[in-house]
RNA sequence: GGUGAGGUUCCCGAGUGGCCAAAGGGAUCAGACUGUAAAUCUGACGCGCGAGCUUCGGUGGUUCGAAUCCACCCCUCACCA
């Protein structure tokens, strides 16, 4: 039954290193064990990076294994240095603090607490970190740690290497901290696995040396790969920035949009890192869409997928109704409830002040209204009459008849005007 | 503490007295082509509808004129102590 885990998260690609794989195998067909994975609090929300390894953890959770999840109030006041280019700004403990229980409870939604044999834990190392002495560190800790093996890790390599960069004693230190938590694991709660990127292979190794010679354990690791886009272009961004977890940060909507727009050569990799779908399912779209002509349907079913996955049912239905109004290029459609669920729903939306509108260019309006990060942007739109109205398209000579356009007689049912820019931006104002 | 090298518009990186809002590349945005994809081509890319306004670590100074010269300061890195 294990084994079959192992071999599935392979088919999938979602195994970049491991110790031992035999050993592993063997461990885990031996019986249930538990494992972890450690998410480092910085920034007030988890995003798409994140995913991955949290979804490793539920792949592993419904095979009946314990999963720990690891909210790092600890580590995320120092800073992972591994594959970073400079180093960190330090965060106030407050802040930490903060980011540590907003971290906690959407970690938590992943997992499953109740009603199984195998409920998860969520651990903070800064429970066990928090009050240890300096000495004690130094020498229950930093004894086993050394040196030139440290620097010769390729995860800090090119920060030594580079010029104008360096790293500090504390980030340095990083990774002693999360050795440190392996082997406290192990101990607490007989853990005996750490999963995460592949970035973090170095610190789990650190933390299996540990853990053996503290503990005369016998522990594993195993990361998954990192996220890679066939272009080259970083993962999980878009031009507003990173995708969140947290529906505050990165709408349902959104979030949905993020996932229709993948490449045709990355969707099928993402099916498999990002869904539960059975790897032959995902083979079997794959080739129903290279036999189809014209648009794929893996973009839909991954986008449909990963958003009921991280905002649920409700949250799928609503990105779906928005995408569906607003790419159908059919808005007549719609009524008047349909608008005012429309921005309940997530989609960007502002009301109209009305009084200064005779004075305010559409430049203005439309890149405060968030559609462009400047009014350049939008005058380069409407010079290409890609800015439209409630469907009417219109050009730089309207720049400064904001007031003429945004009549009540023009609004849809007196109050909404949907104003579009490009192909995918979308923005409600109401009267 | 000593010595050396640096800090340029989102990033990398040119620019060493006027021709500099500042080369080039990347990223990003928009258009064409498409399928809300990729690739390609076109345009934009400090702010401003515009006249114009504000930038090149900071503060002062030299000059008709400074990212460029001078002084002091701050910061980063490397090597040495």
């Amino acid at each position: 039954m294990s084994a079959t885990l192992l071999q599935d998260l392979k088919a999938r690609g979602l195994i970049a290193q491991m110790t031992s794989e035999d050993e592993l195998e063997q461990h885990l067909a031996n019986g249930n064990v538990t494992l972890y994975c450690g998410f480092d609090p910085t920034a007030d929300s988890l995003h798409l990076g994140h995913l991955v390894p949290l979804l490793v953890l539920t792949r592993f959770q419904d095979e009946g294994h314990k999963p720990i999840a690891l909210v790092g109030g600890a580590t995320g006041l120092i800073g992972d240095p591994s594959f970073k280019a400079a180093e960190r700004q330090l965060n106030t403990p407050d802040i930490v603090s903060g980011w540590v229980e907003k971290i906690r409870s959407q970690v938590s939604q992943f997992l499953k607490f109740e009603g199984v044999e195998n409920p998860a834990i969520v651990a903070n190392n800064l429970d066990w970190t928090g009050d240890m002495n300096v000495l004690d560190f130094l020498r229950n800790i930093g004894k086993h740690f050394s040196v030139n093996a440290m620097i010769n890790k390729e995860s800090v390599q090119q920060r030594l290497n580079r010029d104008g960069a360096g790293i500090s004693f504390t980030e340095f230190s990083y990774a002693l901290l999360q050795g440190m938590d392996f082997a406290e694991l192990n101990r607490r709660h007989g853990c005996t696995l750490q999963i995460g990127g592949s970035d973090q292979w170095g610190n789990i190794v650190g933390g299996i040396d540990l853990s053996r010679r503290q503990n005369g354990a016998q522990v594993f690791g195993l990361t998954v790969p990192l996220i890679t886009k066939a272009d080259g272009t970083k993962f999980g961004k878009t031009e507003a920035g990173a995708v969140w977890l947290d529906p505050a940060k990165t709408s349902p909507y959104n979030f949905f949009q993020f996932w229709m727009n993948t490449a045709d050569a990355d969707v099928y990799k993402f099916l498999n890192y990002f869904t539960f779908l059975p790897a032959e399912q995902i083979q079997q779209i794959e080739r129903e869409d290279a036999e189809r002509e014209g648009r794929p349907q893996a973009q839909a079913i991954l986008a449909e997928e990963v958003t009921r996955l991280v905002h649920g049912e409700a949250g799928l239905t609503a990105a779906k109704r928005i995408t569906e109004a607003l790419f159908s290029g059919d808005t007549s459609s719609l009524s008047e409830q349909d608008y005012e669920q429309l921005a309940l729903d997530g989609l960007p939306s502002s009301a109209l002040s009305g009084a200064d509108l005779a004075e305010t260019p559409l430049t203005t309006l439309l890149s405060d209204a968030g559609l462009a990060p400047g009014g350049k942007q939008v005058k380069d739109a409407l010079q290409r009459n890609a800015v439209l109205v409630n469907g009417q398209a219109y050009g730089v000579d309207d720049n400064m008849r904001a007031a003429e356009i945004f009549t009540q007689t023009q609004a849809k049912y007196q109050k909404y005007f949907l104003v579009k820019l490009g192909k995918k931006k979308h923005h409600l104002f109401t009267l």
